[in-house]
DNA sequence: GATTTACGATACTGGTCGGTTCAGTATCGT
DNA sequence: ACGATACTGAACCGACCAGTATCGTAAATC
């Protein structure tokens, strides 16, 4: 999607030393950033170019020499933002869960994608592209946890007659109300709490 | 917030006939009507005033004359919208949370808000009126869900050991999570599963 | 009938924003 | 030095939109 030819990943070895000016390093990083700041601060629809342009320190003909759109822009912005939360493996399930969790409770407090969730909920209504990106971000977050609990079950500790998908949503769900509808801190304290509460049920 | 004096909540008993023609009867009704209806498809921001007033087979100024903006109009819309889920008392827990739950799923499916709800949220960042109406919103949903469980408590019926809030939480934070991001169904299926998974729990 | 108020239709204002274009300048290879 | 490419800054276009103004008309009271 972008329109430079230096791949896809960030820093790549981009030999074939062409002609005329370079592009400012940098550059691209900058852009990418500022874009996900403004749209965490107004939203994507509220998000100005201009104001982009100005927070990455580039004019708007530079962004607009690198990404065909605002929308390209916005979506490997995203797609950047995306880190995956890794799976422990560290022998029981309660100690699995318990830095699974804390790294979500971590994420959504300062995580990069917490305040761009709001906007991305919102604009991924009507806009299939937006859409998959946020189902890419959900597939990030369910994957470890189901993982954690496959295991379990294999192990005998977790029941299975239950749906594993059930079970990942009662983890999972807490954390996303509380994020965007209540405003309930998501601490060290809440993630206890949803332990001692949801362990027992679990447990075969 | 209205700038109509025909009263806060819909049908007044209107006296003190003024002179002049009389506004016309239901116009509020199908302007609120078409309001949430457009925000429903296009959200807030996207939503024209042009368009609501075509839809509600009304002229625009006829809608400045009876709201002082189109904040004032989404205002009254909303706070129209929200009905309260009653709390059944049907004398065991899991009786009054099946039905609970389901009405809930119901409402994510066919309610007037579900659709509402990912605009609402994303609005609502950065506006403290719409935060407010928001927050009034979710307090409609948790009420009778803390009510239900409260009596449980008091029957001992349920352990006692951890935060009403963290369970209630529990309950909704799936259904929440499924509307907003996985697009899950929500069914009576998932009801089921839910309680089959949460009942042992929360069971002293 | 005169007055008063609400109405539809439509045009208009003022502002915002995505995207384009361009002149002048900087920095690279050759 | 020269051509090629990138960058800034700014002007600019076209679309969209909230809110206002106007005008002729409909429906009520007096």
């Amino acid at each position: 999607m972008a329109a430079t030819a230096s791949g896809q990943n960030g820093v790549v070895t981009d030999d074939a030393p062409r002609r005329g000016r370079p592009r400012t390093v940098g550059a691209d990083e900058a852009i990418l950033t500022a874009t996900l700041d403004v749209a965490r601060e107004v939203g994507f629809r509220g998000m100005a170019m201009d104001v982009i342009a100005e927070r990455a320190g580039v004019s708007k003909a530079t962004i607009y020499r690198r990404w065909a759109s605002k929308e390209a822009l916005v979506l490997e912005a995203l797609r950047r933002a995306i880190n995956p939360l890794d799976d422990a493996d560290l022998g029981s399930v309660r100690a699995d869960l318990t830095t699974y969790l804390g790294n979500l409770a971590e994420r959504m407090a300062t995580g990069n994608m917490a305040d761009v969730l709001p906007h991305l909920i919102e604009w991924s209504v009507h806009d299939p592209q937006l859409r998959a990106q946020l189902d890419d971000y959900v597939a990030h977050r369910r994957r470890p946890l189901v993982a954690i609990l496959q295991r379990g079950v294999e192990r005998g500790e977790i029941r299975d007659d239950v749906e594993l998908d059930t079970m990942v949503d009662a983890f999972v769900g807490p954390f996303i109300y509380r994020k965007l509808l209540t405003g309930a801190p998501i601490g060290a304290g809440f993630v206890d709490d949803l332990l001692d509460l949801l362990i027992p049920t679990i447990t075969a």
